[in-house]
DNA sequence: ATGCTATGTGATACCGGTACCATGCTCAGG
DNA sequence: CCTGAGCATGGTACCGGTATCACATAGCAT
């Protein structure tokens, strides 16, 4: 209890004592096993990321201000990488439980991820959803308006003259898959065109899939001149494809997608994107996840939906029609 | 007691027990703290993971690797963002000791986390070094060859023809920034050249230090024909930095770096780059790591060497030599 | 001298598991 | 019928902290 008292600095020591303990931790080298202490506190100053995949820039970022807000306030981050699989998230998922996290916030592999986490909403477990939403699961989410960020790219598409315009994305149980379809749909309707499904590939949302989806986009016939990728790996994906068939963007064919790749903008800015404000999810999501530990289980849930901006830059084609509007068209 | 066999699946409970506690289980929905077998096992099954810059995507990709085997073997991931930060280095393998974490893989800031990394030492804390050793302490470490990378990357710029080759890299307490310097130097030796003082520039291994290094390169007069980046993020400033400046990347000015950014090779493959083998890093990391952790802190420090390769593409400007070698040189 | 408070220190219990041992019961063998 | 083996179950202690309380000693007033 003495050495507990000195450690914590708590009154009640004598001088003497407080020196002769100080000594023996000095030399000991003793440090107080956080383990035991969070067993005592039922504290463990731990939270819980999970993200499909921390390669993407997309989420490295965001895990950055997570990680950042987490630990000014004295959290330790567990950084969990799902690769969309659902029964891995599943997995880390439990472990949290295990290990008593003191809060998670988990972008869902999809609508499917529903069944890991009931678990948590049982417990009245702190939980954030970044990015897409889970349906039927009513809890704390930060994530953009991709409706709208969908309907500016395709409006946008439309608006240089495309008509064509493919969309690779994910499966429908995917929310932000869902809502970038709907915006584009609606911004198709808004043209008085009509969604085809064919021009419709769903496909997974990293660069093997954009690949996979491009290479099959190319063989339609007439064929699209634009495409529309759900995310930046997709789109790089789209890219090598569109590459290995010969064409070169934006001329034969035009490509844009959600989410700016910050590194490669500066390189070259080429890819015209909806940008999201990306390191935002990380540090929204921490502080709400923070509030939400602090603050106790009960609250209503908050959504917290943030801007995203069009980013007009090459590979959508527009200086090309502004140049030559009648060249492909 | 019961409980626990019945969870632990340890035999001499009767069959009849069992299901009176696995339905109780079910019905609590209860799962053992993980904190207090920790606690009793003294096994946290935690390994630590502190990177400068989790949104490097050097990192990020070393951290996926990492953290996929680690996860394999049963272990979670802690991921802490120095931020290049000696305070806040240290502050991360306290809270590692504390927190009992039995392992850790570390990219040092520079040869001053030595001071961090003692109290590791002393205690025999299974450490692992990546991507930069620390001078004076002996550990496992996991490094690419740097001189020779550098040394390949300046003997290419001076068998196109450059003479004039600036470098922007760190402070010489970091090992990578010594070694690629020191390859440099002997590609310059080499060619019967002299390294000039002037045309090295020390900065912060970020965008901004890119920038800001690249703009100080560019009043130099003679200006230097081309400039090797010690890593990629700042080549990406320097690049940033040449553009505002009114210049064209190759013809006005070379540009190599250190470390391939794959999702930009992807998009366009114009930056000439030593590419490391990234995930590797972190899978080679954590398996020693988690050796050392299962065979005791015993046994002399390994050091794996990773070759890395040249990728010649455009910034260096060689097939422009290709085409017209007379026309700058 | 006696009583009272203030102060410093340590004993005890508990957080939630598990190792180890003790107990009680059943059943087979002598 | 008694003994001992074998099984199921629970008691106790411990991992390493901390909350709480008990107690010894000192200092002071009466």
């Amino acid at each position: 209890m003495t050495v507990s008292r000195v450690i914590n600095g708590v009154a009640g020591v004598s001088p003497e004592t407080r020196r002769r303990v100080e000594r023996a931790v000095t030399e000991l080298d003793f440090v107080p096993n956080g383990v035991a202490r969070g067993l005592m506190s039922s504290k463990s100053g731990t939270l819980g990321l999970i993200v499909p995949d921390i390669s993407n820039p997309f989420f490295s970022i965001l895990v950055r201000g997570a990680e950042t807000v987490a630990r000014r306030a004295g959290y330790r981050v567990l950084l969990c990488n799902s690769e969309g699989d659902l029964a891995l998230e599943k997995q880390y998922v439990q472990d949290m439980i295990a290990h008593r996290a003191e809060g998670l916030i988990i972008a869902p592999v999809g609508d499917r991820s529903k069944a890991n986490l009931v678990p948590l909403e049982r417990r009245k477990f702190p939980l954030v959803l970044i990015d897409r939403s889970v349906s039927g699961l009513e809890c704390d989410l930060v994530q953009a308006d991709s409706v709208a960020g969908a309907k500016m790219l395709a409006s946008h598409l439309l608006s240089i003259g495309h008509r064509r315009i493919a969309v690779i994305t994910e499966p429908d149980n995917v929310s932000t898959a869902r809502e970038r379809l709907q915006g584009y749909n609606s911004a198709l309707k808004a043209a008085g065109l009509k969604s085809s499904p064919s021009l419709i590939v769903r496909t997974t949302a990293d660069r093997a899939g954009g690949h996979a989806a491009m290479q099959q986009i190319l063989q339609q016939d007439p064929r699209p001149t634009a495409v529309f990728a759900v995310n930046n790996m997709t789109a790089l994906g789209a890219m090598q494809a569109i590459r290995e068939h010969g064409l070169v963007v934006p001329k034969d064919m035009a490509l844009v997608c959600f989410d700016d790749v910050e590194h490669l903008a500066v390189l070259s800015p080429f890819l015209t994107v909806v940008n999201q404000p990306t390191e935002m999810f990380g540090t929204l999501a921490a502080q709400l996840v923070l509030e939400r530990i602090a603050g106790g289980p009960a609250g209503p849930s908050r959504h917290v939906v943030l801007n995203s901006d069009l980013l007009v830059r090459e590979s959508c084609g527009a200086k090309l029609m502004a140049t030559s509007p009648a060249l492909r068209y």
